[in-house]
DNA sequence: GGTCACCGACCGACCGCCCGGTATGTTGGC
DNA sequence: GCCAACATACCGGGCGGTCGGTCGGTGACC
């Protein structure tokens, strides 16, 4: 053993660096066709490590959906509780999304690639989550309905399930070297959503806030 | 070798008996998590069967997708290629792509899920077909704009992104048990779609046609 | 303030299963 | 009799996961 081989990387980044690895391959290749060696390899650390932070591969999977999930779902609570009439804030709160998605793009792929594929007690948990965010929104669609702002013939889950399976999907199409940024498409779709393709500019600016 | 256990399926009903199964499966496991043993279980032949009529598993995928795409287009050129106005057309489109979807949900959800596994020359060839029908959507969302029926500050593709984004996620959360059939829900998301959540009741009723 | 027990973090060789795919045999229809 | 249309037995490899061990830090105790 000479001296120079030893020190790979430094102490206490090793799950970092998984989660790093995971995210960008699985983002990439998906989910199962990445190895494990394929991340430990890329993460500069080894499957000891790997197991040592996940007892699973799936596990490794689901944690990092969850934590962008997580980070989700707090910002639509802040953004759902303040004052204002509903619509604003379902502007607001799709405005917040896509800006977010701007830094998060990968996790955001990956999930909507693979989630079909955890199943047992990692989906259970995750699938509560993913139902507390979707309510979230669906209360504040219904809210705007109540209030008169949305139209009422069509049920709050419809509208809700529509416009955030199209969110989910922009990773598919969606080239961030093309003419737009994702804000700016986040902006058009916002307008779609709220107009329709037969809506002239009739979404108003957001007011600051 | 006894008489009894000899003859067990039909002869050339294999190759059908087979796709029925993998899209089966695929839909419900994920194309990645179903082995060719299920398969070959679950169609009640072996693998030689499968081996024979199909060059490999990935080929198998995108044969179940390219059949269902090939119809797909074929109806949409129909349509797009008739009389009448933009919106008109493209309204008959969408109606009509969810009224096919009533027969085929399961092999647009084994492709929602699996599209980006398929690489090589596999991809190329689907990619293009795809292609393909996306640009007949495209073209009509863009004649409807020129003659003014639709909106002209958002761009075509962006307009037929979203809307087919969300038509393809549609299996991730209807469930036909629920209190709509899918044509509902498809009337309803092409108001959606054309109106906006902030649209009152102002998409018509389909002309007779 | 030395030392020593201990512990979490991590290493890496190894395992057994099972997967996609194949080579060869068999059969029924024309 | 010959060829498609299958059946059956089998393979090599690579996969997720394991397990005994190492190494650096930390704190209790004298």
């Amino acid at each position: 053993m000479t001296e120079q081989d030893r020190p790979r990387v430094p102490r206490g980044q090793a799950r970092d660096r998984i989660v790093a690895a995971a995210t960008d391959l699985f983002a990439r290749l998906g989910y199962e066709a990445t190895t494990t060696r394929q991340i430990v390899e890329a993460a500069q650390v080894t499957k000891g490590a790997l197991y040592h932070w996940f007892s699973s591969k799936e596990e490794l999977l689901t944690s990092i959906y969850r934590e962008l999930l997580a980070e989700q779902t707090a910002r639509l609570e802040t953004i759902a509780a303040a004052d204002g009439p509903a619509d604003v804030r379902l502007h607001r709160a799709v405005s917040d999304l896509f800006a977010h998605m701007d830094e998060h793009a990968e996790p955001l792929t990956v999930w909507a690639r693979s989630m079909h594929l955890v199943a047992g007690e990692h989906a259970a948990a995750v699938r509560a989550e993913r139902r507390r965010y979707q309510h979230l929104f669906q209360d504040l669609v219904e809210e705007g309905q109540k209030a008169g702002a949305f139209r009422p013939d069509v049920p709050a889950s419809v509208i809700t399930n529509t416009f955030l399976s199209s969110v989910v999907q922009i990773h598919r199409w969606f080239r961030s070297q093309g003419p737009l940024t994702r804000r700016e498409l986040g902006e058009q779709m916002v307008s779609l959503f709220l107009d329709g393709v037969r809506g002239t500019a009739l979404t108003p600016q957001l007011p600051e806030y």
